[in-house]
DNA sequence: TAACGGTGAGAAACCGGTTACCGTGACCTG
DNA sequence: CAGGTCACGGTAACCGGTTTCTCACCGTTA
């Protein structure tokens, strides 16, 4: 009596209805299903009301890969990032896949673990998958990325800005960033200032360190030391030490998570912050505000970066105008961290 | 001169090499290179030779859906979480992406929302596009969970189990990780305990909740109140009054996030943790240990369900003998959110 | 009434792979 | 030297859709 009761078709495997089974069915052909399930065309409304009930009545769903072989497009949109366990680049995939969804696509990720070799091949199996890519912060270097570019289809870059190539690209203005800073550092007081450096393949740190560099040349009496670091928490923490040593009372750290690891470093050597030391990180990732002290850091619109470029990917999609690229300036949060210099 | 120079074949529009291509240069048949690409059967070593040569000259790369039609295979893997903000299943995310990466496998990744009937149709469609699919924290109902199973192909259940049937599940015991929390809190005074509940839907959450009226009705001059609150880091500070207005002491959070929330909550309503409230997390995301004060919570191997989760579905792929479903037994973490009951 | 335009739907080609099946020629054996 | 075996590789069918092409049939119009 149930209408679940039968079943429907033999399920058989993992089957799934074919569109010869409805097709079969209703008594048409293949093509006029596909017409009535994609509201192509003419097809009588007699007809056409035929085949849908029997498509819903079997439960038949197109198979998407044929689809896709057919059609050359996927409803999929790929991503790439250095490291999924950065809450920054978790921000990026949950504004892309947020976005994405609400057009019906899907995303598909891949981590390269800061490896340029395996971010290149990821890169391009990705793309091969998906309508479009999203490279976030890409490690490749530029002439690398200019070569791989034209054959990855639809990009988008985060992070990152190819001037040779005109691809969209979402970045931020890290210099301004990390001087402001370093400036409100100066501000404090602080004269040596200690740069715990992010991978060297990474254009943030690039942008960065130069920005830094470039700050101490220009202020007399300023002393800037770069510690070779990375952008993990377990970096971080391995580099207290060296920051110790290093006589700096002011640390820029790469990231946030770099700059938790060393808050918690240096506080297993019993150094206080800010007391003794000040430091500030980059990003504002949801937890900055929560650490003891809480974390002056730049704070970076990580969200919106993936759900703009969303919105980049689908211009790009429908052939539709590109549109602007956009340059986020970081804005300084000072919370507890830093303080004045120790005299 | 250069080998890039003459950019070898007009790459038209995505182009990409087709096998027949290949074929046609090689002057074989499309079969042919198939076999050489897949190393199957036997093919003259010369003959193989020519193919790889000119396959690797026009830079040939299988078109993965025309495969997938073909072998009716993916090399993916979908998962569907509840919330991609939550750190718990970016955890979870990274496990499995990390595993299924290391055996040549992509993950796709769907967030419901929360919402039960989104999770419904999200699951379905992202498991005709995969080969296997990760359910995490299923916020459906048992039954309409039974009933969605069999047709979504091989599953891997995380964090929810189903008694009617046979999916590999991996879980947590929920109700003895509350308890410890409970008891934890019990010892040190509090007799007036407040759950901040999480959705209702969670499975999570009732094992949780049951667990802990089971203690109270134990417990002689144990008080117990339920508050409705959610999963977010807003649910919780949001609730920061009412946890106050129940003249509670102890709080016992559904998540770390929760957690956090009340504790900036109570902080700014000028409450003090632990001195007046002692509020516990579950999950033991991260950043649990950087809170002010750190937060006293019950650790869950976060990505390891993830790793395992990968391990069981590729065991039903390759059709090999099911693994043993694990149940996880949480760890009480004591730091210093909890403290002795006020007097 | 014959020529004509338009509409609806089927036949067949196509997307790009994989593979069952079969034919050819080399080599062995009696 | 005829007949059988086997290794190799081509032909064609198939995966499950979409779309072009074509044709039959309808109602108009001259």
């Amino acid at each position: 009596m149930t209408a679940g009761a039968e079943r429907g078709a033999p399920t058989g495997r993992r089957a799934g209805v074919t569109i010869s089974q409805v097709a079969a069915a209703a008594g048409v052909s293949r093509a006029t299903v596909s017409r009535v399930m994609n509201g192509r065309s003419t097809v009588a409304a007699d007809l056409a009301d035929r085949v849908r009930a029997t498509a819903s009545a079997l439960g038949y769903e197109p198979n998407p890969h044929a689809r896709s072989l057919a059609l050359g497009r996927t409803t999929t949109v790929g991503l790439v990032v250095p490291d999924l366990a950065n809450p920054m680049f978790q921000a990026v995939l949950r504004g892309l896949s947020e976005a994405a969804a609400a057009q019906g696509h899907r995303v598909m990720v891949a981590e390269s673990n800061e490896d340029p070799a395996e971010e290149e091949v990821l890169a391009a199996e990705v793309a091969r998958r998906c309508d479009g890519l999203v490279l976030a912060s890409s490690r490749l270097p530029d002439e690398r990325l200019v070569a791989l570019a034209p054959g990855l289809g639809p990009l988008v870059l985060v992070n990152r800005e190819l001037p040779r190539l005109t691809v969209p690209s979402l970045t931020v203005d890290y210099g301004a960033g990390v001087r402001d800073v370093a400036e409100h550092l100066l501000a404090l007081g602080h004269t040596r200032l200690a740069y715990l450096a992010g991978p060297g393949s990474s254009a943030a740190h690039q942008a960065r360190s130069a920005a830094l560099r470039s700050l101490a040349r220009e202020r007399a009496g300023v002393d800037l030391v770069e510690l070779p670091c990375g952008s993990t928490f377990v970096n971080g923490h391995a580099s207290a030490r060296a920051v110790l040593d290093s006589g700096a009372t002011g640390v820029v750290a790469f990231n946030d998570l770099v700059a938790f690891g060393a808050l918690s470093g240096l506080h297993e050597l019993g150094v206080a912050v800010p007391d003794r030391v000040s430091i500030a990180g980059f990003d504002d990732i949801p937890f900055a505000r929560y650490t003891t002290p809480p974390l002056t850091t730049a704070s970076v619109p990580q969200h919106e970066l993936g759900s703009l470029a969303w919105q980049r990917l689908w211009s790009l999609l429908g052939d539709r105008p590109p549109q602007h690229n956009v340059v986020f300036r970081p804005r300084l949060v000072v919370r507890r961290s830093t303080g004045p210099a120790p005299r």
